[in-house]
RNA sequence: CGGGGCGUAGCGCAGCCCGGUAGCGCGCCUGCUUUGGGAGCAGGAUGUCGGAGGUUCAAAUCCUCUCGCCCCGACCA
């Protein structure tokens, strides 16, 4: 491609808008630009890699045994209501009507239309196991797009759906789909770790979710430095602390605490730490009706846990002046003391804790020297917290260390909750119906290379890893002489004949603004051709990320080019064979 | 959904408080010179000041409404 042809639009200011790294860098190097909120258009450059990480994903999935397909981006609310996620999704759901007033919506998601594909044409165990797969777009009315591509409202996602006759083939295409996942991202070049995930709302019996490790992502990871123990804090068990052994505990007292509504103004007010504060959440659990969680001061609820446990899907802490009725005291001195119609949960750290503090259930009053049982009933005992660094393992007993990571993958096996709803069945050998086992493994496309920029860069721009590189070598032509032009032209034609993707750099344009478009796309080879090279009979080679120059004369560039590109792609292939 | 901020040339911004000819830098066009890390000189083009309504002799500027965008938060007592 020549640069003075391309529609390759880079900025030399920074966009306003973008935030994060990756953000903006697409957008300066004419990769994406924006069309509403969470709404972009590919580029050509941007599309470019786009596709790369589409191929590297399909021939993984084909390798596998998947079949691509594509569903429709619209589908009819009937499904949805099948699975009753017509109303479960809310709003994140981007509904809409035909001219007959009929409800469609856009897809978020494809287990309904590939559950009622499936149902109409699967009869026997002998179609199976089947794991399907298509490359789409999809829509999601994300509350709060950020980042470029990396939460955006439409987006591009391969999405796989494994059908298996029982659960010990659903484990094992479950695997299979795991090893894919490490392989797709090994090729891509980036640095990422599988972690064990929460299931949600999707449910189902296992779930993985890959992480590219950066400090810009939006999840935050626990993993054990010395196992391959690793999981999203949402989903991380916390393993209970040892029995205390009993002792003489102090008796009650009341303390006066004005407007100390806070942990930290607790803290503060009483010079204490927080592991000795309890605060009491309360969550409405029905109309007019709450229930307490009791969590140490310096720990943080888990309410996907809380919601599990209790077999919720949508928990809500309780309004203040819920609170205040049922309690008859002001939110920040509720406590658990004198509670006694209130269920109470507690978080096992409790357990080992004696002598602590809580809100005293009037204004500006807590509660010191409070121990459980003693001062008050447990309903129910727990792991309700989130995980936290420091807390032990629970494969090791060692100290577990946090990391910021970008969900780029994630894997479920669903069992049979969608295809009992929508009854999917199939016969087996001796007559029976079965409703189908299920699994669903999502990528995000667009997500992975925002990820790869963020851990692929420096202050000049991109460095692309060479499986994604929107082209692998780049020539710039960095003074105007007819020879550099001819150099240049000769070397284009030989690297393209041997079927290397090059951009010519044939704008007239001074040398420093083509070395810094060239170092913003991130081209991995930069080829320079001058006036004072040619006549020592060299072209300069640079190796956008680490560099590295080498000089070689003119005719042995392409040979040079054609294998350093060749042991790259080679060498991302191995990687995911070890 | 709540709070804050911003919409002025393709991009980045000033002007707004205190109403009176719409500006700056970059980019763009023409010409000449230049050409190994975002060139110099000369000339030039470009705006429904996000939109609607209002106040006023006069509105980018004041008031009301509206739309779009960005950031933070969305209940951890």
């Amino acid at each position: 491609m020549r640069l003075s042809q391309s529609f390759i639009p880079t900025m030399r200011q920074d966009p306003g808008e973008a935030e994060v790294i990756s953000h903006r860098l697409m957008l300066r190097a004419g990769m994406i630009r924006k069309v509403a909120t969470g709404i972009y258009s590919y580029l050509p450059l941007g599309l470019r890699v786009i596709r790369k990480i589409e191929t590297i994903v399909r021939e993984e999935m084909n390798r596998v045994g998947a079949q691509e397909l594509l569903l429709p981006i619209l589908s009819p609310a009937e499904l949805w209501k099948e699975t009753d996620r017509w109303d479960f999704y809310g709003k994140e759901l981007v509904r809409l009507q035909d001219r007959h007033d009929r409800d469609f919506c856009l897809g978020p998601t494809h287990e309904e239309v590939i559950t009622d594909l499936f149902r109409r044409e699967v009869r026997s165990y002998r179609q199976l196991p089947l794991t399907l797969y298509q490359i789409q777009t999809k829509f999601r009315d994300e509350i709060r797009p950020r980042f470029g591509l990396m939460r955006s409202r439409e987006f591009i996602m391969k999405d796989a759906y494994s059908f298996d006759r029982d659960e010990a083939g659903a484990q094992q295409n479950y695997q299979r789909m795991y090893d894919a996942y490490c392989r797709i991202f090994s090729r891509t070049g980036l640095q990422f770790r599988p972690v064990e995930a929460d299931t949600g709302l999707i449910g189902g019996i296992s779930s993985h979710e890959f992480m590219v490790l950066a400090n810009t992502g939006e999840e935050l990871i626990v993993f054990d430095p010395d196992s391959p123990y690793a999981a999203n804090v949402e989903r991380a068990e916390v393993v209970p602390p040892p029995a205390q052994e009993p002792s003489e505990l102090k008796p009650l007292e009341k303390v006066s605490t004005p407007n100390a509504k806070s942990v930290e103004d607790l803290c503060a007010l009483l010079n204490i730490e927080a592991s000795r504060v309890v605060k009491t959440l309360f969550y409405q659990t029905a109309e007019d009706t709450i229930t307490g969680v009791l969590i140490r001061g310096d720990h943080q609820a888990n309410e996907i846990k809380i919601q599990r446990f209790l077999g919720l899907h949508d928990l809500t802490l309780a309004s203040p002046e819920l609170v205040a009725k049922i309690t008859t005291a002001p939110v920040g001195f509720v406590g658990p003391v004198g509670l006694s119609h209130v269920r109470i949960l507690a978080d096992n750290a409790i357990a080992a804790l004696t002598d602590f503090i809580v809100g005293g259930n009037e204004p500006d009053v807590h509660l010191l020297n409070v121990n459980a049982t003693r001062d008050f009933a447990v309903h129910d005992w727990g792991d309700f917290r989130q995980a936290q660094a420091g807390d032990p393992s629970p494969r090791t007993g060692n100290p577990l260390q946090t990391a910021r990571g970008i969900e780029v993958g994630h894997i479920f096996l669903l069992g049979t909750k969608y295809s009992e709803k929508m009854g999917a069945t199939f016969l087996d050998a001796g007559g029976d119906s079965h409703p189908v086992i299920m699994g669903c493994y999502g990528i995000g496309i667009g997500r992975i290379a925002a990820a790869a920029i963020e851990q692929n860069h420096d202050e000049k721009g991109i460095c692309w890893p060479m499986p994604i590189a929107p082209y692998q070598a780049q020539i710039l032509p960095v003074t105007s002489s007819e020879a550099v032009r001819l150099a240049s032209e000769q070397l284009y034609d030989e690297l393209c004949q041997h079927n290397i993707e090059v951009l010519l750099d044939d704008r007239n344009e001074r040398g420093g603004v083509k070395f810094n478009d060239a170092d913003m796309i991130g081209t991995p080879y930069h080829i320079i051709i001058g006036d004072k090279g040619l006549a020592r009979n060299t072209l300069e080679i640079k190796d956008r990320k680490t560099g590295e120059k080498v000089l070689l004369p003119p005719d042995q560039v392409t040979a040079w080019i054609k294998n350093a590109v060749t042991q790259e792609l080679v060498r991302s292939k191995r990687k995911e064979k070890e």
